[in-house]
DNA sequence: AATCACGCCAACCGCGCGGAG
DNA sequence: CCTCCGCGCGGTTGGCGTGAT
């Protein structure tokens, strides 16, 4: 016997929010703070269940939510993440502070998700488009800090920043008394003529440059030759040989003699791919997956991974 | 111009967890 | 202990916009 659905009380309004309702609750918040949700429907007026009051500031009105196109950076994340922590959208989210789980799962699931999908081959020695559970091997650097990073009550900028609301209320009212110009393409800046009202202040609105990881650019184009296959690439990020080769792990399929010239052979193809990063990772001193993924999870790559794609044609 | 198919994303739904009584 | 309640999370859906035919 589960419990019965909080919404579906008489009177109690569904679907999209108006500005309307998103000033009630942003203004009730600012004066109150976010939490105690049962009662903000009560407090403020609002013919909302107290899910969807808290729904609606967690995804979309909490201050410091970036909205718009993701990097490189931020998609080469949600990708490592995804594969370290599997769909747990939360965990993965606090490591995106400006992203919200929702739209991080709605972003992989809709872009991400097809991404990999279209490049998985027999080759590939984990299941990267896999939603399952992340993979045991990586149970314990998956704690890389779960708990500290925990995704209940740890949102940033939750607790600290939620009195900067008075900058959502402005974009609000700016944006609900401002008439609305049609942009060519919304989707390009928001998800809504509305949020891109009011919202719509996308940080990412400049950036346009696709993922590439995995998909080179010449190839979303339209197809052709690739510099540099999937296969080659992914054998790289390969889960198993990241596992074995950084963590010290060792499979069934992967004795030391050919962890060795797997080793080798990703050295030389890491090489290749990002000569840039040659020296630095020369001078590192740390196995190669402990590179890429200290480089992904770099809060500069973003920039790093721009200028890449703009100086190598395989990016 | 009309219709259809598809993509995207905000919002909803159901479930599990943890705290309070 | 058990039950109730509030909250958060992950999966799913519905509506809208856009491109193709």
């Amino acid at each position: 016997m589960g419990r019965p659905p909080c919404c579906d009380k008489v009177g109690i309004k569904k679907g999209p929010w108006t500005p309307e309702e998103d000033i009630m609750l942003v203004s009730y918040i600012q004066e109150h703070g976010p939490g105690n949700w049962r009662s903000v429907p009560t407090n403020t007026g609002l013919s909302r269940c107290s899910k969807s009051c808290r729904l609606r500031w967690t995804n979309y009105l909490r201050p410091g939510i970036k909205r718009g196109n993701f990097t490189p950076h931020e998609e080469g994340m949600i990708i490592h993440l995804q594969a370290l922590l599997g769909n747990k959208w939360a965990a993965i989210a606090s490591y995106l502070p400006q992203r919200t789980d929702n739209d991080i799962k709605n972003y992989w699931n809709t872009h991400l998700k097809k991404k990999l999908k279209k490049f998985q081959t027999p080759f590939s020695s984990h299941n990267m488009t896999s939603d399952s559970a992340p993979s045991e091997h990586f149970e314990s650097r998956a704690s890389l800090d779960v708990s500290s990073h925990s995704s209940t009550n740890h949102r940033p900028n939750q607790t600290s920043t939620y009195a900067s609301s008075t900058e959502n209320i402005s974009r609000l009212l700016e944006g609900w008394m401002r008439s609305s110009p049609k942009t060519p393409d919304p989707r390009k800046t928001a998800t809504t003529g509305l949020e891109s009202n009011y919202i719509g202040n996308s940080a990412a609105a400049g950036t346009t440059s696709s993922f590439n990881y995995y998909q080179p650019k010449h190839e979303q184009d339209g197809g052709g030759d690739q510099l540099i296959s999937h296969e080659e690439f992914e054998s790289i990020l390969s889960f198993e040989n990241l596992n074995n080769i950084a963590w010290g792990k060792s499979s069934s399929s992967c004795d030391s003699s050919t962890l060795n010239q797997q080793t080798a052979a990703n050295e030389d193809k890491f090489n290749s791919i990002m000569p840039d990063k040659k020296q630095q990772r020369s001078e590192s001193n740390v196995p190669l997956a402990s590179f890429l993924e200290n480089w992904l999870l770099d809060e500069t790559t973003g920039a790093q991974v721009d200028d890449m794609m703009e100086m190598s044609p395989i990016f």
